[in-house]
DNA sequence: TATGAATGAGAATTCATTCAT
DNA sequence: GATGAATGAATTCTCATTCAT
């Protein structure tokens, strides 16, 4: 009954489809059936193509992830100050969980809450934790400041925790802006509760 | 076949087993028939005792819930400074969620991708949120400096996920030791990346 | 809606059922919701006494390898002679056959059929192959013939292909009496085709 | 993609690839997918040449028990004596067996478990047990032995079973030879267990 | 109180089969 | 002649939930 269209376009449309059902839903809730009918087709087109339950929703978080990581990296300038390269990252990233809210919530709430797909969201935050670690890195080394490298990677744990939380809300609320949840956590990040608290704040 | 037990202590047992599954396989993935089996009781019991499984899984939200607050509430003493208060407060968190490791974080993130649960989420949320952003804006009243009251929610919500971010690197890391773990958080939300990548640090 | 029975009961009919269904509609094309129906039970205690379609499968293979097995060796007289305890034996196992036509096509056609029983199968036909292949070499003994052991085992197969061949034969023949298969089979195997075929018999 | 070869050899190639598929995985178990894939073909080529699976499947027995057919018969000589001809018969058999055991398990295996093909199976059981029967007859005849013919049908099961059965344990031993297969095979039949275990034995 | 027995409803997954190109 | 795209229809299996005892 259908249009006959290449597969690639079919691809994305399934995981449009997925990405916003499994957002809706929630991992378990949601029903191949009701992907296929969101996407447009029958079901065993899905299993042809993308495959079972756990593939597809794997296929969603890695197209997720890879746009993420995308937009960010390439928002932030090579030739920046440590904290320019920061507030530009930051943006970028609010930015884009504010555009796709859908696929920010598959991301970190439905991949986080499910037991099993554990290890596969390990790897990925891996990648961003590592990214992260290496511009403190860097912003240290310019400081001319010693450091243990095992502090790096627990600071940027740190902040990927806070960015994934504020993100987490932002997606929940409509009205918020994502450039002023950017500076929030600026100020959150780079000047501290303590000087925050006297009134100091940052300004890009 | 089970010896009597006073009703409470039964619903007790039953909330631990609860909390277990839960945090094991997730909401969904959990069966009641394995949360009786755990709890060592008889399906139908916890039907009578505690109700459908949603309902179920309310209660142990709740019971968690409240013993983190009310461990973290007793670790925070009045008459400190802001500082201090941060301090003592996050050591408690952290102790707490080191030794319950299968309670609140998970049965959070379960609650969190469960559109289902948005309700009743919002409202521990609240009680949370106000708790911490209590503390800060003490902190700032303290120093006199104003303050929009919406920013503190944000600032608790990004000092929460930067905790919780931790206390998973903590999990994944039997050497490193709570209590440095605490530091490392209050170095990051105390002093600020600005300050620390100049080489200054937070002392207890 | 249903009588409660106990599970040992309920357990017998759920077996009969799937005998009877797999026997009239080979292994794959029975279905599980046949199954049940024709137990008089609803599909999901299927699953819970007797588990899988495949453990199920196995379930109603043992119990009638074993019955089998049992009516053979009841039938069998330690003291005979060799040529009375296989008359024995033979007639034990085609009167039992006759009287089990479905419990037999389940054990052999099907299970035969299924490259996935194959283990399953292997193991009860070497069960068997071990009993007669013990007759053949205490006949033997008793003869003061010389004999290679691993001889014996070969004819044991064929010997238990043939009556198993015969055995198939006899289920899809009503009219086919069991104790005239035991005769054939007596003088197939015991007379050999040479002297059948000069016109003598074997005679019990 | 592919070559365009005559519908023939196409054919051919088809039928080769669906008595594997169906010889491995039993008539269910197999997939028209993989059918086509093992040929090397597209699917509806399957369809446009051979019809259904059903119907594919009956080309491949009705192929196979030709071969077989054809084969058993050449290799008995007409003017032999009958443990002569019985002798090249199942000398004959064996070799076809063992080089073709694919085709013979679709053959026995899978036609006798589907009750599907009862009808089609009948047939070709008929052709060969009339061959087999045939030989037996004759050989019944020359020396003057008056029989049933119902008898040679029942006969000819059991030959055909303890064939069968030998070349299973033949397949599962690669130092027998099938030579030597045949030779017991010949024992068995020929000679009878009675003479055998009292020391004799048959020679060609 | 306590539980073994029982089920309705719904989920994932697979397959033979057919079009449109 | 040849194939990628597409699907209707089953089928296995699981689970929350409720009775009858």
């Amino acid at each position: 009954m259908l249009k006959r269209l290449p597969r690639v376009v079919r691809e994305q449309q399934m995981l449009d489809a997925a990405v916003k059902v499994f957002a809706d839903r929630g991992f378990h809730a949601a029903s191949m059936d009701e992907i296929a009918e969101v996407a447009g087709i029958s079901k065993p087109m899905v299993y042809a193509y993308l495959g079972t339950k756990d593939e597809l929703f794997i296929a969603c978080l890695q197209r997720e992830a890879t746009r993420l990581l995308e937009t960010v990296a390439a928002g932030v300038l090579p030739a920046a100050t440590p904290d320019e390269q920061l507030w530009n990252g930051l943006r970028s990233f609010f930015t884009f969980v504010g555009a796709h809210r859908d696929g920010w919530r598959v991301l970190y709430r439905q991949a986080r809450s499910e037991p099993h797909f554990a290890g596969e969201l390990a790897g990925m935050r891996a990648r961003i934790v590592e990214v992260v670690a290496g511009l403190l890195e860097s912003a240290c080394a310019a400081a001319a400041v010693p450091a243990r490298p095992g502090d790096f990677v627990a600071m940027a744990y740190a902040y990927v925790g806070a960015a994934e939380s504020l993100a987490d809300w932002l997606a929940d609320h409509e009205e918020e802006d994502p450039e002023q949840t950017a500076t929030r956590m600026m100020n959150f990040v780079w000047i501290g509760a303590e000087s925050l608290l006297q009134g100091r704040v940052w300004r890009a």
